[in-house]
DNA sequence: CTGAAAGCGCTTACAG
DNA sequence: CTGAAAGCGCTTACAG
């Protein structure tokens, strides 16, 4: 590979000449730099980045970005928005897929990212420990969260339990009281701020409302399409079936959708099912759901942590340090009163 | 940031057995060892990636992947599955989701890539170009492609021809003699190779079966739901409706059930749908389709990538190179013979 | 088993 | 406008 000595033997100039010219710094004459850049155009020459980063103090122009699952429509627009604003910038995306595996979250967050090959970090749909804010900190990485919110670092997230409170409020208000719950129940040793979130907003609006928990409607659905039909089929089968469902994402309301399909029962005539996050299908299937903004999210993570990179408010204006998305609620045909 | 520096300071020894000692090399006393490995520990010590790569001969211990669109189901899942192999052998994933801009594509692969940020190249759906070819060849980045295939290069896919052939042949099976294809028809300055290989196949056994090719059957469905919808659309107000659809995705095909639906079209007693893919979704639509190994593809471009890499052909055995994954007809209630 | 020294490919004051 | 030289944080023969 040829490098900056050969440059500098093919034009005779110093290499510190070479490495001014190749970059644009002033002091250099326009000969000397025409000279130089037609070697480098020649030659193939390219910076080595290792070189680069190790004599200039470290930088990596990368960011990592970790989430649960790619797989899932909400993670992989999020990734999407996130890498198109880096990429603009000349930033790199380093992709961590945990998979809902504690050990590969311990493994990327505790020792790998801490390796220093990424300048900064968006943590997408973690909650991050105290432990691991700590040892971030510690090693001076700077993150944002997104879907989850801590005192120390920037976030962006939609208001989980206002999310919970507008779903079930809807169903209230059509005049239902036995309204299930599908989201996540257990944690597996990971934190999961926005399940969380939900599942106490959709107890508190209930509560409110003066109807009684019943901890059998709070079903398991894993945030899937096969955990949200598995809850379904479970629900049909009940004698004292609820009148609604209120689920945590779109992609389990459509396992639901279809369970309550397959086993005859009539959406919204017989069940009202309620969704969120406005997945690009919800509009086929007539899904009701909370919306939120979710490229946007992915893209409002990459500004604030290029505000915290470069420091230039310019040209994003203020981002504040806690960003709080709006969320709407979509009325489509799978919620009606019950009958 | 401490430092082998501070480390040899700390311990009393030189920083060239501080740097043995850190990577278990032979010829370390275990007295030694342990007092390195302890003052590292009690000083966060962390290597700096760039100081490695720089002294040991510029690896980076990354691998770019290239993919076209991450919130596509089959990228993604395909992101999955490679990045979960080279996690699991110590390799970082740099994610470039060009999102079917050419100008983003040139940018990546002409110039971003052979900046030696990656030590190797994962390539997504894209039939690389010559021009590509020669380039990447010449810095000498390993590549792999994944749906397409270079004589140059190592490849996974599955036989798009053969894919169309089976959808295709099926409805033809049933009776079909109108059939249209929903697929992408323009490359917009992409070379994309599966749309492409798809539309030949479809043509192809139209042509072998007798059937006059009919243009106007040939609909624009941007790989997406939405096109998959569009489409659809056009082709239930037409008086002279196709019988079947062939869709060279199960998101158009879904795209294309919806429009049915709207339109009061019945599937399948007047029209048969077939789609490629099985798409976790497509089971709870009953959607007819070709499956393919998605996640597996990822899975074996990542060690042909890994082989490649590490030369280490006991633990992967032989990997060909030009896997070609097999594929199956998978049926469901959105075919039928023509009423 | 351990150390001194060169070298990886750049950048960056400091002189001139 | 340009060059000599030190330095970034490691690894790696080469001696001992």
């Amino acid at each position: 590979m040829t490098s900056i000595h050969d440059l500098a033997r093919e034009t005779g100039v110093s290499t510190a000449t070479v490495s001014r010219a190749l970059r644009g710094l002033p002091r250099v004459s326009e000969e000397t730099r025409a000279k130089v850049m037609d070697a480098a155009l020649r030659l193939g020459y390219v910076p080595s980045p290792h070189a680069v980063g190790l004599a200039s103090g470290g930088q990596t122009r990368t960011v990592a970005i970790v989430v649960l699952f790619v797989t899932r429509w909400f993670f992989a627009t999020v990734v999407h928005g996130a890498e198109q604003v880096l990429r603009e910038r000349g930033y790199d995306v380093l992709l961590y897929n945990i998979g809902g595996d504690p050990d590969a979250r311990r493994r990327v967050l505790l020792t790998q990212l801490v390796t220093k090959r990424a300048d900064a970090l968006i943590v997408v749909g973690l909650g991050p420990t105290p432990e691991e804010v700590l040892w971030l900190s510690r090693h001076g990485m700077p993150v944002v969260t997104l879907g989850s919110r801590v005192p120390e670092w920037p976030s962006v997230r939609v208001d989980d339990d206002a999310v919970a409170r507008t779903a079930v409020s809807h169903l209230l208000e059509l005049g239902h009281r036995r309204i299930a719950y599908v989201g996540q129940l257990s944690d597996e040793g990971l934190d999961l701020a926005t399940p969380r979130a939900r599942l106490e907003g959709y107890r508190a609006t209930l509560r409110e409302a003066g109807v009684e928990l019943d901890p059998s409607l709070e079903l398991e659905g894993r945030f899937t399409l096969e955990g949200g039909h598995d809850a379904g089929e479970e629900l049909m089968r009940r004698t004292d079936r609820p009148t609604a469902v209120f689920c945590a994402s779109d992609e389990m309301a459509f396992g639901v959708l279809y369970a309550a399909r397959e086993a005859g029962v009539r959406v919204p005539e017989e069940l009202s099912v309620v969704g969120v996050d406005d997945h690009e299908m919800a509009h086929y299937v007539g899904l009701t759901t909370v919306r939120q903004p979710v490229l946007q999210q992915g893209r409002v993570a990459a500004r604030q942590i290029l505000q915290r990179l470069q420091g230039d408010d310019r040209e994003y204006g203020h981002v504040n340090e806690h960003v709080e998305l709006p969320t709407e609620l979509v009325l489509r045909s799978s919620t009606a009163p019950p009958s």
